[in-house]
DNA sequence: CGCCGGATTGACTGAATTCAACCGTCGTGG
DNA sequence: CCACGACGGTTGAATTCAGTCAATCCGGCG
C-alpha cells in the first residue's frame, strides 16, 4: 500500500483519500471521485503526534478539523472541582474538532494516546469547499448528525445503565469499531488507562477494574494489562440489551 | 404584535421570522435580511400541538426540522429494559430534529409538554437552500455545533456531578433559558414532571423531589407543584462551580 | 364525593465510591 | 546488571449516596 512506502516519515507522505483504507469511515464516505479530489486538495498532513502530545486545546480558535489516520486520541474537558471529563476516544477515520463548530473555538482538548498520524482539514477552506461541493456539504452535515446521535447514545448510557452494563457497552463498542477498521473485534489493545475509561463511563477506576475482573471470572473475556480478548461477545451483548435498542453506531 | 392577532388560529398565521421575537435564538440568528426572506419562504406553520401530542417519532424518515414558536417539547428515546431516556427539553427558539441528520430518520421521539406552536422546515428544501445561501449554511452548521457542545455539557454533568449539583444545574440552565426568552429567570413553571426531570438527569424521581425539598429548606428556592421561584441563584451556582468551568450554553 | 395521577416523605437496601494497602512492570540511574 | 522508584492496576474493607419500596398527601376532574 502506498501509505506504507515510507513508514518512518509519514509526515512527508501524502496519502490520497481515494487510496485510504479508511475512506468509508471518514468524511469522504460517499463523495464522487471528483468531489474527493477537491477534498484532497485541502487536506494537510502533519508530523505524527507522540503519546501525550496535544492536538488542540480547549479555547483555541477553531483553525482546523482533524481526521485520525492511525493511532488514537482522547478528547476531554475540565470538570468542576479541578477534575477532567473524558468526552471520547477516537480511532482512525474519526473526525475531531466538531465540538468547536458552535463557538469557533474548541471546547475540548485532544491528546494522542499513542503515536498518531493526523490529516488536517483547515476549517476555513473546508467551509468554502462545502459551499462549492454539495456532496461534501451533505456528508459533513451527516457526519455532524451522527456525532449528535453518538453523543445521545452516550447520554443514554450515563443516564440509566449500571457499571456492568456500561463497561460491557464500552467493550462492545470498541470491538465494533476495531472490526470496522479491519482489526480483530475479539482481541485488541486498550490505548487508554483504567482511569480514562472510568472517567469516560462515569465510574471510579476501581469499579472498572472490578468489572473487568468480574467479566473475566465469568469467562466472557480475558484482560491482561491493556490487552483484551473477548471470548463471549454475545454474553456481553445480552447484558446491554435487556429488551433492546439498536445502538446509534459510533462515529466521529 | 402580529403573532397575537389571531390567537385562536395560529395555524393559519404566518409569523415572519423577521418579526419573531425569537429570531436571535433561532436558526435565523445572524442572517442578512435577504437571507432571512429566503428562509421564511420554506417555513410552514402547523396547527398547534396539544399536550401529549407527538411531533415526530423515532424511526420516521427525517421529513422536516421543527422550530418551537411557543410552548415546550420533550425529546426522548427508548432505553434498555423497556424504559425511556429523556434526552432534552426544548423551549421557544430551539430547533428539533437534528438528531435525525445523521441517519435521515429521527432517533428520538418528540412530544409536546403543553400547547405548543411549531414552525416546520422541510428538510429537503432547507438543504437545497443551504446550498444556495452561504449564510444559512454557516448558521446551520453553527447550530449543529452548538448542539454538540450542549450535549457534551450534559455528558459532563452525568459523568461526574452528584444529584444536588445536577438539579442545581438544571434549574440554573432553565432560568437562563427563560431569561433569554424574555421570561423571568427567577420565577417560572416547569412544564415537565418530576419523573421526566429525574429521567433526564439520571436520577430517581424521589431524589429530585428530595433535592427540591433540600433547596427549599436551605432557602434557595420555593417550589409548589410545578411552580419554581429562585431566591438565591448564586447559592445554586456556587453548588455547581466548585472551581469553575464556563458552561457551553444551551441550544437547540 | 371519590378517584386518580403526580408529588412528597420515610425506611431500608444496595451499588458504587472512597480509602488504603499491595502488586507488577517499566524505565532510570547507580 | 541490578536496585529502586514511579505509575498503573488490582484487591479489600468501610462508607455513602442514591435507588427502591411503600405509605401518604394533595389537587384536579369526572
Amino acid at each position: 500500500m502506498l501509505q506504507n512506502a515510507d513508514p518512518l516519515n509519514l509526515c512527508l507522505l501524502k496519502v490520497s483519500c481515494a487510496d485510504c483504507t479508511l475512506r468509508e469511515l471518514c468524511l469522504p464516505r460517499r463523495l464522487e471521485p471528483i468531489e474527493l479530489t477537491q477534498l484532497e486538495g485541502i487536506v494537510r498532513h502533519r508530523r505524527p503526534l507522540q503519546r501525550g502530545e496535544v492536538l488542540y486545546r480547549r479555547g483555541e480558535p477553531l483553525r482546523a478539523l482533524y481526521a485520525i489516520h492511525s493511532g488514537s486520541v482522547k478528547v476531554h474537558m475540565p470538570a468542576s472541582g479541578g477534575g477532567e471529563q473524558v468526552m471520547g476516544f477516537h480511532l482512525p477515520g474519526n473526525l475531531l474538532g466538531l465540538d468547536g463548530c458552535g463557538t469557533d473555538s474548541y471546547t475540548c482538548t485532544a491528546i494522542a494516546l499513542e503515536t498518531t498520524s493526523i490529516c488536517e482539514l483547515p476549517y476555513a477552506r473546508l467551509e468554502s469547499l462545502c459551499a462549492l461541493v454539495p456532496g461534501l456539504n451533505r456528508e459533513f452535515r451527516r457526519l455532524m448528525g451522527r456525532v449528535i446521535g453518538a453523543e445521545q447514545a452516550m447520554l443514554l448510557m450515563l443516564g440509566n445503565k449500571k457499571a456492568e452494563e456500561r463497561l460491557a457497552s464500552f467493550l462492545i463498542h470498541l470491538s465494533r469499531r476495531y472490526c470496522e477498521r479491519g482489526f480483530s473485534p475479539l482481541r485488541f489493545n486498550l490505548s487508554m488507562s483504567r482511569h480514562d475509561i472510568g472517567n469516560y463511563l462515569g465510574l471510579a477506576l476501581e469499579t472498572v477494574s472490578r468489572q473487568f475482573a468480574h467479566f473475566q471470572e465469568a469467562g466472557w473475556i480475558s484482560v491482561d494489562r491493556r490487552e483484551v480478548s473477548i471470548h463471549q461477545l454475545d454474553a456481553l451483548e445480552k447484558l446491554v440489551t435487556h429488551t433492546l435498542e439498536e445502538e446509534t453506531g459510533n462515529i466521529a
